[in-house]
DNA sequence: TCTGGTATAATTGTATACAATTCTGAAAAG
DNA sequence: CTTTTCAGAATTGTATACAATTATACCAGA
C-alpha cells in the first residue's frame, strides 16, 4: 500500500465533516457505510474511524438503519454563540499575555490578507482568513482545554459564516473588528483584547442569527 | 459472535478513559495496541476505536512507537477551571428556566443521597453523587453544545475530585453548595442558580488546586 | 572505539471476511 | 382485507490478514 503522511481516515473525516457542515448532506437523511465505500473508494475501516469522530462531535448519529445526518440547527447556533460570548474573550486575553513576536506576525498577516480580500468581495477567501484569525487565537491562548472547547463550536458555524461575510457591509465590519483585537494584543492589553472580542462575537451573532431563517 | 447492547469498543473506551483519568497509566509511558489486545482480550478493531476517541479528548497521543499517555496535568486543571467558572453557571441558569418536575426529582434525589453519604465519609459514593449532580445539570440545560463542552472538562477533574471529597470538611461544604443551587432551581431563579454555581466552582477550584502538588 | 549501513522486528494503517442483529417484504392464516 | 410469521436482505460490530513505515540491534569497516 502506498504511503500518505495524512491517513485515509483523516482525509475521509475532513471531507465528510466539511460536506456535512456546509450542508451537502441534508439533516435527517441517512447514508450507509457501504454508500461511502463506493463513493469514496476506500475500505470500511477508515470510513468507520471518520464516522466515529463525527459522532463524537454530534453532527451525525449511527442507527440500525445507517448513519443519520444531524448537522447544525438554528438552535444549535444560538446555543453555540451563548457559549462563545462567555469564553472566546478568554482566549484573546490569554493570547495577549503570552503571544510571541513570530505568532504576532502570523496574526497580523491574517488580518492584512482579510482586509485585502474584503474590497474584492471574495467571500471564500474572506471566510478563510476570518476562520484562521480565530483558530490562531485559540492556539496562541496556550490553553488546550479552551482550544478543544472552542474549535468544534467554531467549525459548526462555518456554513453560516460564509453567508455572513458574503454581505459586504458585515465583511468590512468584521475585518475592522479583527484589527481592533489585533491592536489590543499587540499592546499586550488582555482586558481590552477580551472586550473587543466579546463585542466582535456579539456582532457576528446578531448578524448571523438575523440572516438565518432555517 | 455473541451480542452485547454495549459494544466492545464502548466498553474498552470507558475502561481505558477511566484508568487514564484515575492515573493508573502514568503520564509519559507508552502502550501498544497489541499490549491492550492481550490485556483486554479483544481484537484490535474495538481497541483502535477507543484509542481514537481518547486521542480526540487529548488524554493520549499516538506515535510511531505506540500510544503515549498524556493524562491531565495541573496546568490543564487550572485551564479547565477558568473555563468552567465562565460557563458552568450558564448550565444552571438554563436548567432553572426549563427543568421539568420529573427532572427536578432526579436532581433532588441526587443531593439527598450525597448528604446521606457525607457523614459516612464514603468518598467514592460522595464523588459519584457529586458528579451525577453536575452531569444532570448539563443535561437539563437543554444546550447540547454546552453539555458537549462541559462533559470532557468535568471528566478530567475526576481523579482530583476524589481526593477533594475525601476531606470531610470540603465534602460537607460541597453538598451544602449543591443544595443551595438546587433550591434556586426549584424557585426557578436563573440568576441565583448561576451565582450559586459560580461560587461552588470557585470553592471547588480553590480546594483542588491547593491540595494538588503534582 | 566509533560510525555507518543493513536486516530484522515492532508498530500502526488498511482491506476484507465473518458474526449477529435488525429491518423489510411477502406469504399464509384468520 | 388485515394481521402475523418467517425468510432473506441490509446493516453495523468484530476479528484477522496484509501492507508500509519506522525503530532497533547487530555487524562490518575505518
Amino acid at each position: 500500500m502506498e504511503h500518505r503522511t495524512i491517513s485515509l481516515a483523516e482525509q475521509v473525516f475532513e471531507r465528510l465533516e466539511n460536506e456535512i457542515l456546509s450542508g451537502k448532506f441534508p439533516r435527517g437523511t441517512t447514508v450507509t457505510e457501504m454508500n461511502l465505500v463506493t463513493e469514496l473508494g476506500v475500505s470500511r475501516t477508515p470510513i468507520r474511524e471518520a464516522i466515529h469522530r463525527l459522532e463524537q462531535e454530534h453532527i451525525i448519529e449511527t442507527t440500525t438503519k445507517g448513519i443519520l445526518i444531524l448537522g447544525v440547527t438554528k438552535k444549535d447556533l444560538r446555543d453555540i454563540f451563548e457559549i462563545r460570548l462567555r469564553i472566546e474573550g478568554l482566549a484573546s486575553a490569554e493570547a495577549a499575555k503570552r503571544i510571541t513576536p513570530e505568532e504576532l506576525d502570523q496574526l497580523r498577516e491574517t488580518v492584512e490578507l482579510q482586509e485585502f480580500y474584503v474590497p474584492k468581495n471574495d467571500a471564500e477567501h474572506i471566510r478563510g482568513m476570518d476562520s484562521r484569525f480565530h483558530l490562531l487565537l485559540y492556539k496562541f491562548s496556550g490553553n488546550t482545554a479552551l482550544s478543544d472547547a472552542l474549535l468544534p463550536l467554531h467549525k459548526k458555524v462555518m456554513k453560516y459564516r460564509l453567508a455572513s461575510v458574503s454581505n459586504h457591509s458585515r465583511a468590512s465590519s468584521s475585518a475592522a473588528e479583527h484589527r481592533l483585537i489585533l491592536e489590543a494584543i499587540e499592546r499586550r492589553d488582555p482586558a481590552e483584547a477580551e472586550a473587543r472580542t466579546v463585542e466582535h462575537i456579539k456582532n457576528a451573532m446578531d448578524h448571523i442569527l438575523k440572516e438565518t431563517n432555517e
